[in-house]
DNA sequence: TTTGTTCCTGACCATTTGGTCAAACCAATT
DNA sequence: AATTGGTTTGACCAAATGGTCAGGAACAAA
């Protein structure tokens, strides 16, 4: 690993840390340059502008999500144990502090999705999958789409929202992650639940 | 409603508008101003600075979503009815969109909570509720505090998550709102079939 | 008509912020 | 030692932005 490259990667990190607790609108090239330790002229002979270095934050980002929310694994596991694991898979993702920033910023300019989309070509495997249940009537017949949105609500939001779960249900830092931990095994539970006949 | 009241309705109807589009960071003083029709000067007259109209918005956007989390009305309605009322009058609120604006804000700043929670007294009421039916054996054991995570979760995460749920489900604009007509009811169906025995 | 009060605004200001540039630095090559 | 090419930086710049202020318009009271 040469200099820059070791100088690049200080940087990366460094904007990604700001951009996902500041976002866009909040970060300062000066504070990036600051945590890399670097001058700001030299943080922008690396990455041209902040719009530049941002797109690579988030590119990164995306990259990370997408194939975790639109690959469902064909393996031996039957449907409830898939559940399990893609909760488990999701919920470790999501804790990383990522997921806010991504629909922060998607909100803040939608392009930034459509840019980056376009190319998937057949229906989520997700899908496929349940639509196949519902056919072969193994579950309680429910519209994939939305047991999709289900799944995903109840991995993401906790993680995005937690600050106000913690107030409203008076929990301390360490009661709620506490709470946490067996969420994972918890929420597959409750969705395997809602659809097992 | 003199002079005065009728600019200053003007004035917060912009802010909120910018506020939950932009977020803080992203507003200008100037932009309000205009989409408000007056001058940045005039702005500045009726709210001294940028934080204290912020404040007023956020304090108005809170005051109607913490009643609404935070109570369960107590009426002769079964549990399953009042899940479904639950779920109904949340997605009505959250589809007005402030919800990503109050999560945002709250991340960007955490006090922005505590300083305006600290009253509450007694456990929420949503807690108290589901304990009883716990208790008396009505619904399959389940922790409320996870139940109350489920459910704000599904009800919520749809209208801030939608541009990407819209992508990675391959749906128009118009086959997503088509979806969301029914999401009340299924939500509802969902979270009682998970706790019915 | 004069005086006073409320509301509004153009012009202006200080600071912040993304971005540039010439000069310096430094390791490798000739 | 001299040259070269990549890297770093302090100083600087132009634009944006929150905020101020003196004065003007509108209207009512004296």
């Amino acid at each position: 690993m040469n200099e820059s490259t070791i100088t690049e990667e200080k940087i990366l990190q460094a904007a990604r840390l700001e951009f996902e607790r500041k976002g866009y609108n909040g970060t300062r090239m000066q504070v990036i340059a600051d945590v890399a330790g670097i001058s700001k002229a030299s943080l922008h002979y690396h990455f041209r502008s902040k719009d530049n270095l941002f797109q690579r934050i988030f590119d990164d980002a995306l990259n990370a999500y997408i194939p975790l929310v639109n690959t469902w694994k064909d393996d031996s596991l039957n449907w409830e144990e898939k559940v399990n694991r893609f909760t488990t898979d999701l919920l470790e993702f999501v804790q990383k502090g990522t997921m806010l920033f991504i629909i922060r910023e998607i909100n803040r300019n939608p392009e930034l999705l459509s840019e980056r989309l376009k190319k998937s070509k057949s229906p989520n495997s997700f899908i496929l999958y349940f639509e196949q249940l519902n056919t072969d009537n193994q579950i309680r017949q429910t519209d994939p789409r939305l047991l999709y949105i289900f799944l995903q609500s109840i991995c993401c939001f906790p993680a995005i929202n937690n600050q106000m779960f913690k107030k409203v249900l008076r929990l301390t830092d360490k009661q709620y992650h506490e709470m946490m931990e067996g969420y994972a095994r918890a929420a597959a539970t409750f969705i395997i639940n809602a659809i097992k006949k």
